[in-house]
DNA sequence: CGTCAGTTTGACCTAGTTCAAGGCCAGTGG
DNA sequence: CCACTGGCCTTGAACTAGGTCAAACTGACG
């Protein structure tokens, strides 16, 4: 499949997990002007204080919208997967509040901030949800406020683990229970605000209970009732079975 | 000033600071209909699992957006400052993952879904200023993020208040560098993820490094350059000075 | 004057950090 | 084909920020 293809069929299963598209608007958004660019894994994508013109569109890997404190140490604020729009923000937003960052290797398009506003004019359901999607954003948001402030870190990590499989399901990527994993301890620990070595000892906890295995970039999720329990999770912030 | 004056000055200030308005966007948001309400300190506003049909406008006191953990401990992901619309998101969401409720008493206007969609149908711009806001919310849970994940406990309070001073300044309640903290050091913990005795020997701290005076619900920033400079603030994540 | 909510302080405890050292692989170059 | 290197993972030991528990103190209010 060509990433236009791709893309096209990743933006449009987004859009459409929230209701019908007529073929009109899937004319509209299918005729968007894309450039497609594929990054390494550690590539900045855009820096703190950048006023972006274009939009991000996530095709393929892991992306990670960081922040870094006057100390050094780096949190990652959220984390972006295939069919995201990390930065929709900055349609509205003049400026980058953090740093977008590969996680792993990717393929990302740009869309002109200009054409998405026309066809948001145009196609006002579009524009419903792209807001609607901005708003489950903060909805995750929030939980992980939720998450590094009140969890311990094995629910904690173990919630982590739980939305991304969730999440990951939902973009077909998520087979039986199983799914790539790309993440070092380290980003974990930045994901969670533990250090590398307590989320290594968090992990072979959780592998010893039996609740997940996770080799080579290979994660499974044993037990997931088990997961939830542990972690306390609740996917309804994710707002996936929700169309409008 | 009667409440529905006083609720038309509040939003059309919200909306104003982002661009000026016509004369009918701006009678447009004047003739919505309201329901005002009067709250006491304490009282929820609306409970995880409602599915609101109607979105909250705050014009007097402070209201918590705040999850709970099987623990049973609380956390408060979100406050809302008068002029503030805590409940944005149910237009576009179909249920609350979380619990709004009123940090002290206060009064709120309640607006329909229905005549709010309309409304934005009809005038985008006001459409776009509202999307921006709730974007400016997801920039301020990152934020939260950050500050619980990352920085220690004198940091970590001293951002939180920092934060409050500014978002207050913007709406005219900071006089000189003094405004009403109706937080109690318990709300404040739950705010930041400490324990309610660890945020008094924090206050403490900041009191006694000449930072802040806080007595009796007043709170004095002393010195806001040291702050800022102890909590690493960096106010650009508000967006206030970034008319579109 | 008693009560109740909130604040302050002390003493002890623990989850998670930090520092340090090995171990394990995958990739590279001789 | 093997040795070397550099990320990453794993483990141990000592330390500390912040939690928990408990008690005293303050002020507002009926």
């Amino acid at each position: 499949m060509s990433d236009a293809a791709r893309s096209a069929k990743i933006i449009l299963r987004k859009i459409e997990t929230v209701f019908r598209l007529s073929e009109e608007e899937r004319q509209a958004i299918l005729s968007l002007p894309l450039t497609i660019r594929r990054f390494d894994r550690g590539q900045d994508i855009a820096r703190q204080g950048d006023k972006p013109s274009q939009c991000v569109l996530l095709l393929e890997g892991w992306i990670a919208r960081y922040k870094v404190v006057p100390s050094g140490k780096r949190q990652i604020v959220a984390i972006a997967i295939p069919g995201d729009l990390p930065d929709l923000q900055g349609l509205y937003l003049p400026w980058m509040d953090h740093d977008l960052g590969m996680l792993t290797k990717g393929i990302v398009a740009f869309v002109p901030h200009g054409t998405i506003e026309a066809m948001l004019g145009q196609y006002p359901r579009i524009a419903k949800a792209l807001w609607r999607d901005s708003l489950v954003e903060g909805a995750i948001s929030r939980e992980w406020v939720l998450n590094v402030a009140v969890r311990e870190a094995y629910a904690r990590v173990a919630h982590v683990l739980c939305e991304l499989c969730i999440r990951l399901r939902a973009v077909g990527l998520v087979h039986g229970n199983d799914f790539d994993f790309p993440l070092t301890q380290s980003q974990l620990g930045e994901v969670t605000g533990l250090s590398n070595v307590h989320v290594n000892r968090t992990l072979m906890a959780l592998r010893s209970d039996g609740l997940i295995s996770l080799e080579r970039g290979s994660m499974t999720i044993i037990d997931f009732d088990k997961m939830m329990e542990a972690s306390g999770f609740d996917e309804s912030y994710l707002y996936l079975a929700a169309a409008a």
